[in-house]
This record gives structure tokens, sequence and C-alpha cells, in this order.
DNA sequence: TAGATTGTTAATCGATTAACAATC
DNA sequence: TAGATTGTTAATCGATTAACAATC
């Protein structure tokens, strides 16, 4: 039984049944049943049974699932075959490194270009990327229309890069910075990392073992 | 009435509430009631009073919350006066993006030292960061225990690591590698930054818009 | 066929919100 | 004092787990 709104509880799932999925078909697994794969994730069979039904029905009665086709199935729901297009604003250290290292393609990201306002990466490639200057960022942006916008500037610069970016059309956002982005548009999505929020969770947890 | 077991989700609600406060503290602002904190931060003044609740009772009738104040009880709870030491493992883009930027510091971490297998790195400081050799990493934690380890490694090498630091009795890490890590312990503490299960999120979000 | 396992409905559990007496 | 706002109890809502008929 698909269902309509799907809880952020169960998202925030799917990444993680894709990537222990992916791990079953390298390891050559076809199929598995919801009890043997909460056993390996350590969530009840109840819960990944109920999670799939939001989206159809992927497995089959005593059989289970085919580990291969429920993998294209999470990642088709994920979008992963959709070809996003994607740019990056600010390639200062950890710019850099996630153009160096991050897997952009993997999760069906094509990066198109990084922005920067210094001269020092301006005109460089990074990764087969190209570092443009801030100001020919609007420019860009008419001709190649992007999905995502990775933000790793500074604090101090990111909501009114993030607004000027909304103006300009731009709905979805992969903030790095520690701070809560807002939009008057209701359909513009923010997906935070936020480091110091998470370090502080585990600075809690053993401080309070 | 102080609970005994904490939801992660209200832990996980302490680092917002602390950097708001952080923030509100920066704009000099004195007093504040739950009703308007929670219209800055867009939850109910009832979850707020909750949340708080769990802790202590940090406010006052008919006044609100002093922010000042109740800025130091939440970073209280949450450790950032607790020195903790840490270290790195893998100081490779990303470590050396996080040596470089993040504030350790301000969430009340000093970094002890770094290691990397890399003779180029090996022997270099970064940001007053020692770099050493893995070899000399056992050696080191006998004289100098740490609370957190940052992994910043390959997902290969991951849990191997891992488990080596757990034996040596290292309790918390914090694991930017894309795999559920494990502990046969049942108090060490794993907080994972998973850039890629993130950016699915975003990416389910932008293409079930 | 018999055993296994699904998808779904019902029961339970936990988290969020509302209400309100207490009191600054 | 009167108004405001807390901390807490009760009500509601939503998410997780259990149960089971359907069926491969």
């Amino acid at each position: 039984m698909r269902k309509e709104n799907i809880s952020d509880a169960v998202i925030r799932r799917l990444p993680r049944y894709y990537r222990q999925l992916t791990d079953l078909c390298n390891r050559g697994v076809v199929r598995i049943s919801s009890h043997s794969l909460g056993q390996e994730m350590n969530i009840t069979a109840s819960q990944i049974r109920q999670d799939f039904s939001c989206f159809g029905e992927f497995g089959q009665q005593g059989y289970g699932y085919n580990v291969e086709e429920l993998r294209a199935e999470i990642g088709h729901i994920l979008g992963v075959d959709n070809n996003h297009h994607l740019i990056m604003i600010g390639v200062g250290n950890l710019g850099h490194a996630l153009l160096q290292n991050f897997p952009f393609s993997q999760s069906g990201f094509t990066v198109d270009a990084a922005f920067d306002v210094s001269p020092a990466v301006i005109g460089t490639v990074v990764n087969n990327v190209p570092v443009y200057a801030m100001s020919e960022l609007d420019h860009f942006l008419q001709d190649h229309p992007v999905d995502v916008v990775v933000l790793t500037i500074p604090q101090s610069v990111a909501q009114d890069t993030a607004s000027h970016l909304i103006n300009l059309g731009v709905k979805g956002f992969w903030n790095f910075t520690n701070i809560e982005l807002s939009s008057q548009l209701p359909d513009v999505q923010f997906e935070n990392i936020h480091f110091a929020d998470s370090l502080l969770t585990l600075s809690y947890r053993i401080a309070n073992r």
C-alpha cells in the first residue's frame, strides 16, 4: 500500500538500506528475507517490511527479496538514476576535500562547477571540476540549471548566499555551515551537515555514560 | 523532574538549543520565554519546556529563562566544559580540512595529535596539531588517554582500525567513513557523519517534490 | 504439498502537544 | 496585585512492533 506522505524517519533509513543492499550485492548474495536483513542491520523485520510497503511491493511470499532488484528499486526511489546536477560554492579546505574524495556520481550527481572568491583557486580544476569566480555564478546558472548547491562557505555569508541562490531558482541545498538556513519559498530543501552538533551529541554521550 | 533515560530525539536537539542561545547571547538578549525561543527555532514551547525538564529546572515562572545561564547549563549538560581529549586518524583531504577549520575547542575538545601512514604528512604540524606515524599510535595512547578518535580514513580499514582502538580502550568515535561500525563492548559510542546518506535524503526530497 | 515469508492490520510504545495549577 | 510563564500531568499523535491471513 503506497503511502502519500512518507515520514522523515523512513526516508532517513532508505540510504542505509541502499548501502546494505549494495554490500550484499558485492558479496554475491542473491536473495534475502526481511528477517535476515534486519539481523544484519539491527532493526526489526517488521520495520523493514513497513518501510518498504510505503513505496510498493518488492518481495515475494516464501522467498523474500531479490537483492539486486530491491537495491535498484530503492536506488530509484532515492533518485540515484535521475542524474541530478550540482555545483559547489566555496572551495576552501572542506570544499576541496569533497571535490577530491566524495563520490558524487555514486549518488547520481554530476558536479558541473565550483565557485569561489579567492584568486588562488579561481581558474583551477579540481578532480575535473572547474573553479570559477563568484562573479560568474549568476550567468552560469542561466545556462546550467542545477538541482543542488553545496554550501562550503563561511557562516557569515551563508544565509545571504543561499537567499541569492533561491532568488535565482535553486531549490536544493547541501549545507555544511553550522547555521539553520531558511527560505520564504516553501519548496526549497535544505539538508544540513552540522559537524558541531554531531560532535556535541557524542560529547554528551561520553560525559553522561 | 530529572529523567533517567533521555531519548535520542531530545539529545539531538540540545546542540541546536546551545547554538541558538549562543546566538542570543551574542545579540545581547538577556531573557527569553519558551514561547519566543520556540518561535525563533520553529518548535513548540511545550517541547522546549519538556526537553529542559529532563535535566532540571532552569526557568522562573513569569520571567522565562536567563539566556546566559541557560546556555551555560546546556553547555554543561553537553559536556563542553569537560575538556575532552581527541586524536585524529587519517590526515587526508578531509582530516586536514577538519584540523584546519573545525573549532574543536568551542565544543570543549583538545586535539592532542593526528596519525597517518603517509610519509608526506608524518612529521608535519597542522594547525598546531602534530602528525605522527600510525606505528606510534599504540605507544601514544599509553601515555595519553583520549575520549574520542576521529576516523577520517578509507572505508576499507575503518572497522579494523576501530576494533584495534577499542581494544586499546577507546570508547568514543567520530566516524566519517560511510560504514556502520560495531563493537563487542557495550559502552563504546559511535557518532557517524554519513555524507552519502545525507546527500541521498536530499536527492530523495528533490526527486519526490 | 509444507514451510517460509510477505504485505497489512491491529496493538503497543514513545514522543509531541495541550492544558493548567503553581508561583514569580 | 495582575499578568506572564514555568514545570508537570494528561491527551493526542505518530512510529514501531506484533500478529496473521494470504500465497509463493
